[in-house]
RNA sequence: GGUGAGGUGGGUGAGUGGCUGAAACCACCGGUUUGCUAAACCGGCGUACUCUGAAAGGGGUACCGCGGGUUCGAAUCCCGCCCUCACCGCCA
């Protein structure tokens, strides 16, 4: 959510920066609804504070009335009171009606785009902010993509996942269940090393945590839910661990926090078939290892720009090829201000995947958590909180596979060769 | 799942209807003292909203697990829920 102080102090320059996520009008127009319905509250606010300090200093004086015996003086404060009292009631009624208002308005309000971030509608306006300039892996003729390397080298096993549970929730098996290990590891090792508290978290949440990280109630179509209890599957890590924060107030010498955990994560994605969702292009459950930071405001772009390094770090070290986006406004998350993609190159599918999206949420995020940092002046202040994939496995898998094979074999890149136990997969 | 006890500020913990936004102690911050450190002493020390003020500040309201209720008045009484602990049952 952003801050209604925000849009009352900087309107105009929000109102703009918001068209570039090309909004429809009336979608511009919820920031001065919010504003005056916030004038309305601060009205009704002050209004029954009144009322009720009136309530206040007369319960007081009963009190002294029946101390000293003046029964005739406190019935009749008593009865006045009991009028005020219906009057705040009502008010109390209202406020509550214009704070969920409120609260529903800004729930609309996307956030703010960085000043970076390009115009555009769609994908094809996403601007290349690293590209890849070395050659693209050469195959074969015949080679395969990866879902049909998956059966020569029985790596992983969709029909059985259809079996077991439905489409989507793929069965590694062999060496293809040992290379997905193998990479959850190493990309853990890497956060340890780069910093990062490694966390375990729950993969069932409450619908608190969901709320307070935004799936809920937008989102709620895309998460797997356990009804009975009223518990959700995480679609992604950064769910349980941004919770980790919530309601928090973090010593300013604490900051950052950084903390990376590895989780499964569970995905409706209802709709869309076909090519882009063959293979393990797109499946409902998938490993990743996320990374959060928890950053000072002003320095939550370094912050950004050093996680950018860490994912590059470790695309680098898996040798392949990746390229980085920066998404324009109309393709921009709903609650990001920045973002970045990583794309892998998957050649024998000639196709870039997404593989990592690294984001500067600013204030959106931590303003819904109610996370804050204290500042030097001891007044708590709003912290900045930024995420990003290092990395999805499924993706990965597909590029490592298709790009690194050979005729009877598919070699692994060095760094994994201690993690995996084999330095190339054969039949 | 059953029974019992309990949830108070950063921590320990007092508080069974008005004088309690909440004692005391610890932690923390500022000061005095001190060659330095420590001790001692003095002072400060929650959050949100709101009004007022240029600001410093000052006033008001709400919050003692969460939600409702009783009452002129609730941390305190009543109801529902959640959670924690102990014992029993079940169990990787």
């Amino acid at each position: 959510m952003l801050e209604i102080n925000l849009l009352r102090s900087d309107r105009n320059r929000i109102v703009k920066a918001l068209q570039k996520r090309n909004l429809p009008t009336e979608k511009l127009e919820l920031v001065d609804q919010v504003v005056s319905k916030d004038d309305l509250r601060k009205s009704l606010q002050t209004e029954l504070d009144q009322l009720l300090n009136q309530v206040n200093e007369a319960s007081k004086e009963i009190g002294r009335m029946f101390k000293e015996g003046k029964q005739d003086r406190a019935n009749e404060l008593r009865n006045m009171v009991n009028e005020t009292k219906q009057r705040s009631k009502q008010l109390e009624e209202e406020m509550k009606a214009v704070k969920e208002e409120i609260a529903q308005l800004l729930l609309d309000i996307p956030n703010i785009p960085h000043e970076s971030v390009p115009p555009g509608s769609n994908p094809e306006d996403n601007e290349i902010y690293k590209d890849w300039t070395k050659p693209f892996p050469q195959l074969d003729e015949n080679a395969l993509p990866h879902w049909e390397l998956a059966e020569k080298f029985n790596l992983f096993d969709l029909k059985l996942g259809v079996k077991l549970t439905g489409s989507g929730f793929p069965l590694y098996r062999g060496h293809g269940a040992r290379l997905q290990r193998a990479l959850i590891n190493f990309f853990l090792d890497q956060a340890i090393s780069a910093g990062y508290e490694e966390i375990l978290p729950p993969l069932l949440v409450n619908e608190d945590t969901a709320r307070a990280t935004g799936q809920l109630p937008d989102k709620e179509g895309q998460m797997y839910m356990a009804e009975r209890d009223n518990l959700y599957l995480i679609p992604t890590a950064e769910v349980p661990i941004t919770n980790i924060v919530r309601g928090e107030i973090i010593e300013e010498a604490a900051l950052p926090l950084r903390m990376a955990g590895y989780t499964p994560c569970f995905r409706r994605e209802a709709g869309s078939y076909g090519a882009d969702v063959k293979g393990l292009n797109r499946v409902h459950q998938f490993d990743k290892v996320e990374i959060v930071q928890i950053s000072h405001p002003d320095r939550s772009y370094e912050t950004l720009e050093e996680m950018l390094g860490h994912v590059s770090m470790l695309l680098d070290k898996l040798e392949l090829p990746y390229r980085i986006l920066r998404l324009c406004g109309g393709d921009l998350g709903f609650t990001s201000a920045l973002t970045f993609d990583f794309e892998v190159y998957s050649a024998a599918q000639s196709k870039w995947l997404e593989v990592s999206s690294v984001s500067n949420f600013e204030t959106y995020q931590s303003n819904r958590l109610m996370l804050r940092f204290r500042s030097q002046d001891r007044k708590p202040q709003l912290a900045h909180t930024l995420n990003g994939s290092a990395l999805a496995l499924a993706r990965v898998v597909a590029a490592l596979l298709e790009n690194n094979q050979k005729e009877d074999e598919i070699l692994m890149p060095e760094v994994l060769h201690n993690y995996t136990g084999f330095s190339s997969i054969r039949i």
